[in-house]
DNA sequence: CTCAGTGTTCAGTG
DNA sequence: TCACTGAACACTGA
C-alpha cells in the first residue's frame, strides 16, 4: 500500500489518537518475518506502560516515540494499515495497543512484508539512518540531486525507487514523476542532462507535496497523473491527451509510461 | 488455476 | 568493495 503520502496520513491519524496516551496493554503475534527476534512476551513487556510522546515519519518508516527507549518503529510493507477501535480483532492483525483512553489501535498486514522493530534511537540507527532525503521533510538542491543521479549507471526508475537515495518514493510516484518530467524510465542516470535532472527533482517535490496535501486520497489527485490509469492495467489505455500508456517491467517493478511523451 | 500487487532483502554477478 | 539485477518473501483478489 503505502508510499510517503499515505504513511504521512497514517502518521497524522496516529498522532491524534496516540500522543499523551499511556499503553495499558500490548500484544503481538509470533512472527519472525515481520518482527525478527521480537517475541510477543518481549514486545508486551517493553511497550506496556509507555507514554506516547510523538509519532514521527521518515520515508516509509513511521515511529511511535515513547517517554523512554526503545521506541516502536513500523513499516507498512505492501498491505499494512492502522485500524482504530474495530468491533472485532482485524483478520490480519500483527500488533495491538490498548490505551488509557480506552482506544485500541491495530497494525494489520495481510502480506506480512511490513516490519515491527524496537529501536533505541530511531533517527541515528538503521534502518532509518540509512535513508536518503525525504522530499516532504527535506530540501535538496538541484545540483546535489543531479550529481547524485548522474554518478549512477542504473535506470532512473530504479534510482528513484532506491530508498537510500530518495526516501518514501514508491512505484506509482516514480512513474508519475518521470511522466511529468518527460523522461523515459529506461534512461540511465549517467545519460541524463542537467535539464532533465532538474525536471525530475522539480516533479518529485511537486508530486509528493500535492499527494500529501491531498491526504493521499487518489480521487483528489490532478487528472493528468498516470496514477488514475495504472490500476487494473487495461490493454490499450490512453491518457486524456490521447497517448498510449505502456506497461513493462523496469527495475523489477511494473512500470507505466507514455513513450510518445517520455524520451 | 494463474498471475500481479502502493516493498525490501539477499545472493550472485561483473 | 561496490553497484546492479532479479529472485524470494506471503497472501489476496481478479
Amino acid at each position: 500500500m503505502p508510499e510517503l503520502p499515505l504513511v504521512e496520513r497514517y502518521r497524522c491519524e496516529a498522532e491524534r489518537f496516540l500522543v499523551n496516551r499511556v499503553v495499558k496493554r500490548a500484544a503481538s503475534g509470533v512472527d519472525d518475518m515481520m518482527m525478527p527476534g521480537l517475541s510477543p512476551r518481549r514486545f508486551k513487556s517493553i511497550v506496556t506502560g509507555c507514554r506516547v510522546v510523538a509519532v514521527n515519519r521518515r520515508g516509509k518508516y513511521l515511529w511511535i516515540q515513547f517517554d523512554r527507549s526503545p521506541h516502536l518503529v513500523l513499516h507498512f510493507g505492501m498491505t499494512g494499515a492502522f485500524i482504530y477501535d474495530p468491533p472485532t480483532r482485524p483478520k490480519h492483525w500483527r500488533i495491538e495497543l490498548t490505551l488509557d483512553s480506552g482506544g485500541v489501535i491495530y497494525l494489520a498486514d495481510a502480506r506480512r512484508f511490513g516490519r515491527v522493530l524496537l529501536v533505541n534511537d530511531p533517527l541515528s540507527e538503521p534502518p532509518i539512518s540509512e535513508l536518503g532525503f525525504d522530499p516532504w521533510l527535506d530540501r535538496i538542491s538541484a545540483k546535489k540531486f543531479c550529481d547524485s543521479v548522474r554518478s549512477r549507471a542504473a535506470p532512473i526508475k530504479a534510482i528513484l525507487l532506491d530508498q537510500s537515495f530518495a526516501a518514501g518514493v514508491g512505484n506509482w510516484i516514480a512513474d508519475d514523476v518521470l511522466y511529468l518530467a518527460r523522461v523515459s524510465p529506461r534512461r540511465r542516470g549517467k545519460s541524463l542532462s542537467s535539464a532533465e535532472c532538474g525536471r525530475i527533482v522539480r516533479q518529485l517535490v511537486s508530486v509528493v507535496r500535492t499527494a500529501t496535501k491531498a491526504g493521499s486520497h487518489g480521487e483528489k489527485f490532478p487528472k493528468k497523473w498516470l496514477f488514475h490509469l495504472r490500476w487494473g492495467r487495461h490493454q490499450g489505455i490512453k491518457t486524456p491527451a490521447g497517448d498510449a500508456v505502456r506497461f513493462e517491467m523496469i527495475g523489477s517493478r511494473t512500470t507505466a509510461w507514455v513513450p510518445r511523451v517520455q524520451k
